[in-house]
DNA sequence: GGCAAAATAGAACGATCGTTCGATTCCATC
DNA sequence: GATGGAATCGAACGATCGTTCTATTTTGCC
């Protein structure tokens, strides 16, 4: 009790109380969830965590799917703010796709120590439907959009091929970030974070432009 | 109790009793560990669907973490006579990495209705130390080396580029593989299987053997 | 400073889990 | 057909889970 070095920072200003917690509490399940997966998520772990009593976690939520669910959504703005946002920033095209793709490998590989929600979420939900299922659904697919959409940009200003198949060229992105998690999360060998960088690589140089007559810059 | 028409087959002949319904055991338990996950795994669960009581199901493994551990196994073993195996009688060299690839799309896809062990188990157990994990570890890198080991010999034969980083190549087949799972499982997208098709084409485009001077067969 | 409301704690519930144990049934072999 | 060992059952235990309910504390506001 007599602790005052509480993992959570200073009190933003006139938050309520109630709304301040709750956000200690996403903190620490997103923490657990990140490791033990949305379905490994406990209160009574969560309850430990922040120090609180199990009934005063569960109050904030009301179940605990709603406390899944609520995860995933902050996951989401996280995962937008950390990868999406700063990304569109970049010129449009080529260069805004690289800067998706780094800050997206930057997200999924254990340099951050936490595993992604998206991926572990999609095999631990992929039979088991439910809101939780639809939630993780909606948001990656509204992420994967969003590729979809930097992809054709870049084929509108000419970066990539005319036919290029967005979504065909999308599948085959994603598949290097799944390997990528697979080989850094799970089978822990060094070097996949290159790995995926060079596949990068690989796959653009089959879709940019073909050299044409004059590939000056511009 | 008088029920005489268990999903059991018949008996093969001069198999102890005991192994017999260890093998009925494993065979739910794959199932059941194909859609909840090896952690969803629950001896309850399956003495439901063996038809048998909780306590004659624990006996036969002794605890839930060595029942784990046969069901990757058992996993692997069909893994291997349904993929490996089959696919080792094609020529060497490409058509035998081709039929590889082919299997392994058969054998992740939805066609089976049962989600792929390795792929589930890598993701329940990113973050999980103990015997479950290092069983499939093992099992993952033994099949990956076995990949490994094709493209090596495609490269040998001649149908691959001399400087091919198999490991790397083998980086990007396998990003196909699990974005197969995730669109065709979780995100429940047709065509899913065509795509991975084609990236595979893609990706083999990159690696085989420059159009020489003499492309001839042979 | 007092008051209503919000926030949190604490204890208990039913369910399910893996596991243990003793009794019972089945089966192969003499 | 009897016998001993393997196989299976049934009941129970302790732990953990999500959830509910009732106090108690804390907070925001006049």
């Amino acid at each position: 009790m007599a602790e005052t070095s509480h993992a959570a920072s200073v009190a933003p200003k006139s938050l309520m109380k109630g709304q301040q917690t709750r956000a200690t509490i996403l903190e620490a399940a997103l923490g657990l969830a990140s490791h033990m997966g949305l379905e490994g998520l406990s209160i009574g772990a969560i309850a430990e965590v922040t120090q609180m009593s199990k009934s005063g976690v569960f109050a904030h939520f009301g179940s605990r799917e709603e406390l899944q669910i609520s995860v995933v959504r902050e996951y989401h703005a996280r995962f937008e703010d950390e990868v999406f946002h700063p990304a569109m920033g970049e010129a449009r095209g080529l260069p805004r796709l690289r800067a998706l793709f780094e800050r997206w490998v930057k997200r999924v590989s254990v340099e951050i120590d936490s595993g992604c929600i998206y991926i572990s979420g999609a095999v631990e939900f992929d039979d088991r439907p439910g809101p939780v299922r639809d939630a993780l659904v909606a948001m990656v697919k509204a992420w994967h959009q969003a590729l979809e959409r930097a992809i054709g940009i870049a084929v509108d200003e000419g970066h990539l091929n005319a036919d290029t198949d967005a979504a065909q060229m999308l599948f085959e992105v994603h598949g290097l970030i799944l390997a990528l998690h697979h080989d850094a999360r799970f089978l822990r060998v060094p070097g996949a974070v290159k790995r995926a960088g060079v596949a990068f690589e690989h796959v653009l140089s089959r879709y940019v432009r073909a050299p044409a007559a004059k590939p000056r810059r511009r």
